[in-house]
DNA sequence: ATAAGTATTAGAGTATACTCTAAGTCAAGC
DNA sequence: GCTTGACTTAGAGTATACTCTAATACTTAT
């Protein structure tokens, strides 16, 4: 398709890419997620390789537990540059350290409900 | 104190021991979670171990991703009793599913954001 | 030329999980 | 007796992340 030779697409085609709904990615660019997002000459998004890349590192941090908000405000210092890099760092290694004590609460709640799973029965009230 | 000798705590005790706060201890409450939940001649909540034992259930359920919705459900059988065991060790088993799936996804993400750490320059936009 | 299909926008609506307010009850201390 | 403080309620408000509606623009097929 001419799109995939030109690395041009449109809104449907991300939809199909990522799996995010038309509505969801109108919503990212409204809130400042893909600032560097084109348009062509009739106002439609034209979504480049860069951009899924940028989609999926969002979907990264977002299904990971890092808000809509802060992931703005990284891609904002993705937009200023090199001078970023220590304060972009920073972050990472903090979203690091939660994504590791989210993990470690996972599996702590995995042993809980393996255990309720072999003491069904002292879940029910008296 | 005298509540400890009685097992029977207050919702500021609560607050204190788990640490939730007593506006949502009230609306866990409200939505069904504490279905056994006594009151007191004054309409006061009345908390005892079993109270904290189901709420550190709840916690546990909840901050590996089930709804309030979803554990009021749960709790609704706990209510019922043995004859809901069979659906309740379901219920558990694909929580025990969809809490593997989580670990999987954040120990994914943890490479990619380890990755973008060492690799911090590729993220500015060009 | 007109209907179908895809895109745009601002802004309203929804779901979840709280979080708070206002008005009231009750017990204890001064 | 009266203030203080802890509890109660119904219901309103908040934050987050969508999700949808309505009006409009543009292209393509009949």
């Amino acid at each position: 398709m001419k799109e995939h030779i030109l690395n041009e697409y449109t809104i449907k085609d991300i939809v199909c890419k990522t799996g995010l709904s038309a509505y969801t990615l109108r919503y990212y660019d409204k809130i400042g997620l893909m600032p560097t997002l084109k348009r062509n000459d009739k106002k439609v998004r034209i979504y480049t390789n860069e951009d899924i890349c940028r989609l999926e590192l969002i979907c990264c941090l977002k299904d990971s537990g890092m808000s809509l908000k802060d992931i703005a405000r990284f891609m904002d210092m993705c937009l200023i540059g090199k001078e970023t890099n220590d304060e972009k760092i920073e972050l990472l290694k903090q979203h690091k350290e939660s994504i590791i004590k989210q993990i470690d609460s996972l599996n702590c709640s995995l042993q809980i409900v393996n255990h309720k799973i072999n003491h069904i029965d002292d879940l029910n009230f008296k």
